[in-house]
DNA sequence: TTGAAAGCGGTACCAA
DNA sequence: TTGGTACCGCTTTCAA
């Protein structure tokens, strides 16, 4: 910038006012500017512009899995709307442990993100009244907390888990178990779902039906393998099996077939997530789509919406419409 | 900072020191201020830092995409390296594309990124050129550009391509296709190791049998899709295909599947990459590992040497084993 | 329409 | 072992 200056014989000031498009600049002395910098390659220096206007337009981004693909996909989604808006993404694997969130989140912190965007590991919410104290405005993505009033994008899990139950009691299953997640809220509400769905049809909820795949030592997919196995092994086998992912779908499919077992016809499988792969499965797999790369394109407007805000918004809630996609593990001849 | 010199009774400077275990504090001075740093959960501005020292701490990872697992296993693996070091990561995703690409890794020099790890969709090394003048240090990381000297981990690709094919050899099968990519060291690496194995078994090597999966308009699958049905309408239909990824070999085994043919007696299929799900497909494909995580897990290390080398070092080329994993893709009976 | 002065929150250099 | 001064590169406020 100093540079430039001096070429043109103006003052540092008029340079930094032409290069962001200030009012008060002649025209012609803003295309001498913007010409000389392109001539020099100039690039500003963001950490100075950071330091004095306390906005480093860096967002972060806490997943619990970047290799999943569903959380891949939101990333992907996010990227896209940050392409060209000037903002660029901190990306933070937590690797599902609570503990590691916490860190990338204090981390991000550090670093001063204008806005943070977490699928969040915890339990609870205890964690994010820390960032409140920081005022660094947040987005739950994909994950919530019940009761806690917070930006949010994703779907509602109560209606992914009717939509799933739904189909598997029209496809002709009337003993329907789930594998179900821990802790964190999309378990929970799809197991609401799955829950309310069954009453609705009359049709008795067995608890010996509800399991949960804890992955706290083990992959997902293992998890599901593990814990259908525990079902199929029941005196009154399910005839249908609603998993609260495509990972764990993935593992309950390899311990069925395993059991000899014919998927849908002895039972029907579907997972939630849909995942890019679903339809190149042993079995191709039905799933909920959750639209994740929605997901993340409506978080990014929304962080730069939240960003821009002059004063401090109530906290919103984005809700996309998930989408029941079936392919041959749920369809039963009737 | 201002606020513990003051509360301490010491000046500024001397607060910076402690914080950063500078030598010259006395150990008592240390600990009242590291104290009072805690007590008010003070974190340092690293914008500022940066300012001053010319070091963000910040890294910058540029991927052809996310969402194919391969890459998001060498993020992951980078991730978990970077974990406590002090730096942060940065990514952004090039979908394949060159001029997204160089956008993406201007943008990251705006950033001021200390070093750049690329996985780079560029035919040729020219935009390369532009990052040495910048002297930020960069990493190419998955594919490299031939001839030309750069920091590089990943996998030697002739011996990719050699394992596949040999591997297709030794199960029997003669009249082996070659699936590949375009413009892209890979590509070309692989293809070589197979057109040289191919050669040291005395089999002819068939240009027909040699096709690329252009995705330039496509998804990966749907280009090994289309293109592995072209091979299976030839007059001397082969009885093996060498995908040069995992996303093509799943196009290409949708593609064999539906012609009516059998994997692996009719036709035997390996792709490269060994993505997690490889073994829950269809027809459980055999692949060419190229240890994903650890390329990322190397990178990250090689990164922060190259950071804190007090000179410019010689471009370091970091080979990784790549591992044939055999699944049910290429069981033939003998 | 332009520019001077001040300062964002740190760190380096050198003197005390 | 401690601290003063200067400055990193840019923006903001206000005066010219």
């Amino acid at each position: 910038m100093k540079d430039i200056a001096r070429d043109l014989g103006v003052s540092v000031i008029t340079v930094s006012k032409a290069l962001r498009n200030h009012s008060d600049i002649s025209p012609e002395t803003r295309a001498r500017v913007l010409k000389r910098a392109r001539e020099l390659n100039y690039s500003p220096n963001l950490a100075a512009r950071a330091l004095v206007t306390g906005r480093t337009h860096l967002m972060g981004l806490v997943v619990p899995d970047l290799v999943h693909s569903f959380f891949a996909e939101i990333a992907k989604g996010l990227s896209g709307i940050l392409r060209n808006s000037g903002y660029s993404l901190l990306i933070s694997s937590s690797e599902e442990n609570p503990e590691l969130e916490k860190q990338a989140v204090d981390q991000l912190l550090g670093r001063g993100v204008d806005v943070l965007l977490v699928a969040s590991a915890q339990e609870n919410v205890d964690a994010f009244q820390h960032v409140t104290e920081k005022k660094v405005p947040y987005i739950l993505v994909d994950r919530s907390f019940s009761g806690f009033a917070a930006n949010f994008v994703g779907v509602k899990d109560e209606t992914v888990g009717a939509l799933a139950t739904e189909h598997l009691i029209s496809a002709g299953c009337r003993t329907i178990a789930h594998i179900g997640g821990t802790h964190i809220s999309t378990a929970a509400g799809r197991l609401e779902g799955y829950r309310r769905t069954l009453s609705q049809h009359g049709i008795l909820v067995r608890p010996e039906y509800i399991v949960s795949a804890d992955k706290s030592d083990e992959s997902a997919d293992n998890a599901g393998y593990q814990t259908a196995m525990k079902l199929l092994s029941l005196d009154l086998r399910p005839d249908g099996i609603f998993c609260f992912n495509d990972p764990v779908a993935i593992g309950a499919m390899k311990a069925i077939l395993e059991s000899g077992l014919r998927i849908p016809e002895d039972v029907a499988l579907i997972g939630c997530g849909n995942l890019h792969f679903d339809d190149a499965l042993r079995v191709p797999l039905s799933s909920v789509d959750q639209r994740s790369e929605m997901i993340g394109q409506r978080a990014g407007r929304l962080a730069i919406s939240l960003i821009e805000a002059e004063f401090p918004v109530r906290p919103k809630s984005i809700f996309l419409e998930p989408k029941l996609v079936i392919r041959e593990s749920s369809k039963r001849p009737r």
